[in-house]
DNA sequence: ATTATCTATAGATCTATAGATAATGC
DNA sequence: ATTATCTATAGATCTATAGATAATGC
């Protein structure tokens, strides 16, 4: 039910072969701006959504015109899926490219993933933006929703496996279940940031989720395997 | 750190002494066309959140036009806090009125938890438009930031009460983090929807809830403590 | 009389395209 | 030459207000 094959097609690309979008064969000054574009975007992401953020404005904020942005993205869309795209790449090495091939233990994983909380902690723009898009991409219609079922299609898939390979190393208990355990963390996560965004000051994100994967580590793991 | 003194006031009644916005003194007719608005409005914001939603498209799915529809809400912030009230009544009857001033058992509180999830499962527009509308709220600037806070707030606490009434009849374990426990709860269920909008046929939102809460139960309660 | 709706409209936006001009770097 | 920006603009929207007309129910 994870990662399976059923996955709707990529949909990356907008359209018709267009020009790439991100650091193809330009100057420096445009592969600057394309960055400064892409960082601007995730605040106004962050702060009115996808249908609401105004391409004018991201621009304005850029100090070009909207003409200007036109050039470097095709449209509102290409935009919107640069922004994710680079979003999840900072996430996913975070998280799950360990050294070369190397399989990190599940403690080890656990510990990665409250550390990027850690540092989401300090990025208040872009868990605003995730919670933001995630949220809207709930709709079938919404130009995001193929690539946040993917995304998660993927995180899961990720998860299960470096779960899957504890309990080959007899690290885990064999009779864990990993999806229901990998769709658990990414629960918790999801809804600590939730709570966090609407009051960063009282809630402790990282604090309770350290809590919670500590918990669930010492359920699944076989005793007396530190790592 | 929950349910304290220090929040932001109301702010339910847009400004100026307005009408009602709903029930208040009129024909029957317009309690009707009132209630249709509400529910069409809960599509809408379903479908394209807050900023994007048009009034013109509400009315004009209500068989009004937007005239019409401005007639019964001062405005599109009145609308959307008339939708988020209605949609919090009907959870809360559900969560935390038992019959009268009895506090039901901590297992009959997550039995009921688990039992919203699975009505939530056959409301999918209202889940949606709850994901939609929780994520756009993080932004201080949206106009239903405060009012998010302040659910929070108040579900929190309600939970949080009744677990401490948990510890002092002896049903929980007299250690137990009660607003952590709360937290997480709240969590886990937040992140099963989002999960579950995204891809509905894969997840079984109340399952996944279930084999949480009942595990969670046994770490708090005291052992044999069936009630 | 009160409530429900409609029409008309002012004043702002938005996106995306087209074509012109300026800067970059081989 | 290629890339980066700008100006101008077509064609659609949006929200909220004002004032007119029609239906409701005491």
């Amino acid at each position: 039910m994870a990662q399976d094959k059923g996955r709707t097609a990529p949909k990356a690309a907008p359209k018709a072969a267009p020009k790439a979008a991100t650091a193809r064969g330009g100057y420096a000054v445009g592969d600057a701006r394309r960055q400064k574009i892409l960082d601007t975007a995730v605040e106004h992401f962050a702060q009115w959504g996808f249908h609401a953020s105004s391409l004018a404005r991201i621009a304005n904020d850029c100090g070009i015109t909207q003409g200007g942005l036109l050039h470097h993205f095709r449209g509102k869309e290409d935009l919107l899926l640069s922004v994710l795209a680079q979003s999840e790449q900072h996430d996913v090495e975070r998280l799950f490219s360990g050294p070369a091939e190397e399989v990190p233990s599940v403690a080890a994983h656990f510990a990665a993933v409250v550390a990027l909380a850690e540092e989401n902690a300090r990025r208040p723009g872009l868990v605003r933006m995730y919670n933001t898009l995630v949220g809207e991409s709930g709709n079938p219609g919404h130009p995001a929703h193929a690539y946040f079922r993917q995304r998660y299609d993927r995180v899961l898939g990720y998860t299960v496996d470096l779960l899957r390979a504890g309990v080959a190393r007899g690290e885990m208990r064999p009779d864990a279940d990993c999806e229901a355990v990998g769709r658990e963390i990414i629960a918790v996560m999801d809804g600590f940031q939730i709570q966090w965004v609407l009051d960063p000051q009282g809630v402790d994100m990282a604090l309770l989720l350290r809590a919670y994967l500590d918990r669930r580590l010492r359920e699944i793991t076989v005793a007396g395997t530190g790592l």
